[in-house]
RNA sequence: GCCCGGGUGGUGGAAUCGGUAGACACAUCGGACUUAAAAUCCGAAGGCGUGAGCCGUGCGGGUUCGAGUCCCGCCCCGGGCACCA
């Protein structure tokens, strides 16, 4: 090939393309025209997840993340799409908070600067960015809104203060919520998290359980997010029963239970050590030794507590429980293996059908009764260990003989007939606690007044700013740091105009993510938290794309707080995203990529050396974009020397009618692309037009203008500064991203004429005949036997059967 | 333990309504160009075999004219959940 093109330059192409989107303000949207396109044009919201601006600067699992979102929403651009594209900055948080602490420096000046580094950083990328709504949620501005916010759940009843065993971080000197608490560890600093009794404000997410559940069928999410997300609400269907305590007439002992057809099995119960029944039922003469493991026990974190290999311990009460069925009196227990925070808190024991159950009872002697056998029938032969799967009921009375799932039914309602059970559906989610003894997030907007109670600060009083404070370090004592600031805590109440008490608890960062894309289109509106007409238009979100790591933190509290504001009055919509997509993790050398190993990927030095084109290229390249892959540093040349080689190419085209060959291959290539880009199939796309290139430049031939122009749009949305590049080159003014030209296709011509056939003798390849497209079968066989490898392989033998698979094989049963 | 996802050349990965396994790329090797090197361009390449061919998609069975793809039973890797009653 000649060599008259110029060199391609990245750094000075997108240097300069960088400059004219921000000069022509190519990817905003002034107010109005978000206003004017939501109405007439064709809104799109593309939304990725916003990043932490942490102080290391944007990484690789960033720039993947934001890369496979930005081609999505540029390739809707280019099929004429308005794409509102915007991106924000998350920095409330312990993660922040702890940097500062670290290296002295106040959060307050430290986020700036992270943000600035992070704004500069993913400008070099080349995003499709709208910087003119841009969200950061320390600002005033917008945690003004996030307090509005909790303070709409406190009216509807929503946001509740209650104490309760709740889980503490002794790393961080907070509580946590459930979902921030990974296998009884701190999901932030690793440290074995403990459960306190401490009052704290919790969000009553597990009222919409059902609704957060019911709505995973229609929404089109990643499958994968989907599963976690309803793992994670564990919807069981059971019965709750009521165990009256003997001699006792107060309050029953209620279990929930998804067997009550193993009733007449029950042959003791358990309480959790913090049930509020235990101080009351436990006899004198056990008190001490009760007292003794409850204290144990408090004194132990949730690791310990929780691991299922460690031998069962507990303690009698004394006293005694009715079984409800059998009328026989059981023993009461406590024990640490029943948790307080599912179910009731109790639960009654069947060891024959439960093998937690059995290991307990074996332990400490108690009866073992089979109510459950397989055929029927019980042998009487001792169980060593639990039966839980099907059969019909033994040793229950007039249940005998019942089918098992009958029996659950049959049994409920017995007792619900005497006011001793009800149906009863569980759920794993807890509720949200959002209280923080932290110092880096919003204040809740709430204050305390021994004459009025608990009174919410009024709307027209936020924001309730977050001070200035120079020892925001945490303590022990399960008190916010800003409890020492009587002269911030202290003030009027709004009530009464007496002495008042500040809230001295932040909110949980995830409160500030969990409505950000209600915020980014209203960015500047300083009137309402969103603009009811520009959120009807623009919402909710078209696509978004991010993270599995955040499928029941985030993606749960976004649908939480949307449908609280749907129900409210205040959004048209109660789903937040209706598709998303998750993407893969990037690695290195099959590890996570972290600081401790050492094998962290610093973008900017593969920017600086190849380009963004080509970092962004290789980095979709690597593997499916929803599965992953393998950052190979080496790997990085094949793209860079399929986009130099494009360059050459489109800039050494010249004017000729194309090859037949070559627009059939040009019309599959653009199906191919379409299509992939579609189902986010990038790293394929990419192998397409590498293909396509291979064929326009084969045996060094100079390429038809007609074949490669379609190219610079289907590469656009990979290496959008070259593609603008070629695209101004080839004559045209403005941006590619305006021309809404997404190359179209012919499906016939999409197809070769010619196809290379396979012949298989019994299945196996004997021959490979070029043949035309659309060959009839008989001439498909008189080919095939006319051939010198097949005969051979026929010999004399007789063919019993032919199959017959148009354009690509026929195969010939001999025999 | 339970629920997902995955296991394909030296490497990253293609191909799953059952129909030519290894597209595309990296690394490798050979050639052209060059005083030389780099860059670039052209070409080779799953393994075994001189060859016809045989063997090959984690392992063992099965269904089928035909299995990477479907069924049964395992092994390994990654992720999620977990004394959840």
């Amino acid at each position: 090939m000649s060599h008259s093109t110029e060199t391609y330059f990245p750094a000075e192409i997108e240097r300069k393309w960088q400059g004219r989107w921000d000069e022509a303000g190519t990817n905003t949207y002034s107010d109005a025209a978000l206003r004017e396109k939501g109405a007439s044009g064709k809104p799109f919201f593309n939304l990725m997840m916003f990043p932490y601006p942490s102080a290391e600067g944007l990484h690789v699992g960033n720039i993947y993340a934001f890369t496979g979102a930005d081609i999505y929403g540029r390739f809707q651009r280019l099929r004429g799409h308005d794409v509102f594209e915007p991106i924000g900055f998350d920095a409330f948080g312990i993660h922040s908070e702890n940097y500062a602490l670290k290296v002295g420096t106040h959060p307050m000046e430290l986020i700036p600067r992270n943000i600035e580094r992070f704004t500069k950083q993913l400008r070099r990328v080349g995003f499709m960015y709208d910087w003119s709504h841009t969200v950061d949620t320390t600002s005033p501005e917008y945690y003004r809104w996030t307090q509005w916010l909790f303070l709409q759940l406190y009216k509807a009843g929503l946001a509740v203060k209650k104490e309760a065993p709740v889980n503490w971080c002794p790393g961080c000197n907070t509580v946590l919520a459930n979902e921030q608490v990974i296998a009884g560890e701190c999901e932030r600093c690793g440290s074995a998290v403990e459960l306190r009794n401490l009052s704290q404000w919790f969000f009553r997410i597990t009222e919409f359980a059902e609704r957060l559940l019911q709505n995973l069928q229609w929404i089109d999410w990643s499958d994968t997010t989907k599963r976690m997300q309803e793992n994670w609400i564990g919807r069981s269907e059971g019965a709750e029963i009521s165990f009256p305590v003997a001699g006792d007439v107060d309050d029953p002992i209620r279990v929930f239970t998804t067997r009550p057809d193993t009733l007449f099995g029950a042959t003791y119960m358990v309480l959790a050590p913090e049930h509020p029944l235990v101080e009351r039922i436990t006899t004198s003469a056990q008190r001490e030794e009760v007292e003794r493991y409850t204290a144990a026990v408090a004194a132990t974190d949730l690791v310990n507590r929780k691991k299922t290999d460690k031998e069962k311990t507990g303690v009698d009460t004394g006293a005694r429980a009715v079984n409800p069925v059998t009328d026989q009196e059981i023993p009461i227990w406590v024990a640490d293996y029943v948790l307080m925070e599912y179910g009731t808190g109790a639960i009654m024991a069947v060891p024959g059908h439960d093998q937690r159950d059995f290991e307990f009872a074996e332990r400490f002697g108690l009866p073992i009764r089979r109510v459950i056998a397989p055929e029927a029938v019980d042998s009487g032969a001792p169980l060593t260990e639990a039966y839980t799967g099907p059969g019909r009921i033994v040793n229950s009375g007039q249940f005998d003989g019942m089918e098992w799932r009958e029996a659950k039914k049959a049994i409920t309602e017995e007792l619900e007939a005497k006011g001793l059970a009800s149906v009863q559906i569980n759920y794993r989610l807890h509720d949200w606690c959002i209280s923080r003894q932290r110092y880096w997030g919003p204040p809740i907007p709430v204050l305390y007044c021994d004459a009025c109670g608990t009174v919410p600060v009024p709307e027209d009083q936020l924001p309730v700013i977050l001070p200035h404070v120079q020892d925001y370090k945490p303590d022990t004592s399960g008190i916010s740091p800003l409890a020492r600031h009587s002269e911030w805590y202290l003030t009027e109440c709004p009530s009464c105009g007496g002495e008042a008490r500040r809230e001295t608890d932040v909110s949980d960062t995830f409160l500030d993510s969990a409505w950000y894309f209600l915020r980014y289109p209203s960015s500047g509106n300083d009137e309402a938290p969103f603009d009811p007409d520009i959120t009807r238009r623009w919402l909710p979100v078209d696509m978004y794309i991010g993270g599995n790591e955040h499928a029941v933190l985030h993606l749960l509290y976004s649908r939480f707080i949307t449908m609280v504001l749907h129900d409210l009055g205040h959004l048209e919509f109660e789903e937040p995203f209706h598709r998303f997509r998750a993407h893969g993790l990037i690695v290195k050398e099959g590890a996570k990529m972290s600081k401790s190993r050492g094998n962290v990927v610093v973008p900017d030095e593969f920017i600086e050396e190849y380009g963004a084109d080509t970092f962004r290229t290789y980095l979709m390249f690597i593997g499916p974009y929803q599965e992953g892959g393998d950052f190979r540093e080496a790997g990085i040349t094949g793209p860079y020397n399929f986009l130099n080689r494009l360059w050459d190419t489109v800039l050494s085209a010249e004017d000729r009618e194309m090859d037949g060959a070559v627009e059939q291959k040009l019309h599959a290539t653009i199906q191919k692309c379409t299509e992939d880009l579609d189902a986010l199939s990038y790293n394929t796309a990419i192998a397409a037009m590498m293909e396509y290139l291979n064929v326009v430049r084969a045996g060094g031939r100079t390429p038809e203008r007609e074949a490669v122009l379609p190219l610079v749009t289907l590469v656009a949305p990979f290496a959008p500064h070259m593609a603008e590049e070629l695209w101004e080159r080839l004559g045209n003014t403005g941006s590619i991203f305006d021309s809404g030209e997404w190359p179209g296709f012919d499906p016939e011509k999409a197809v070769a004429d010619d196809v290379e056939f396979v012949v298989q003798i019994n299945g196996k390849v004997r021959a490979r005949l070029p043949m035309r497209r659309g060959i009839t079968e008989d001439a498909a066989r008189a080919a095939a036997l006319d051939d010198g490898n097949v005969q051979r392989f026929i010999e004399d033998k007789a063919v019993r059967k032919t199959i017959f698979v148009p354009d690509r094989l026929i195969n010939l049963v001999v025999g």
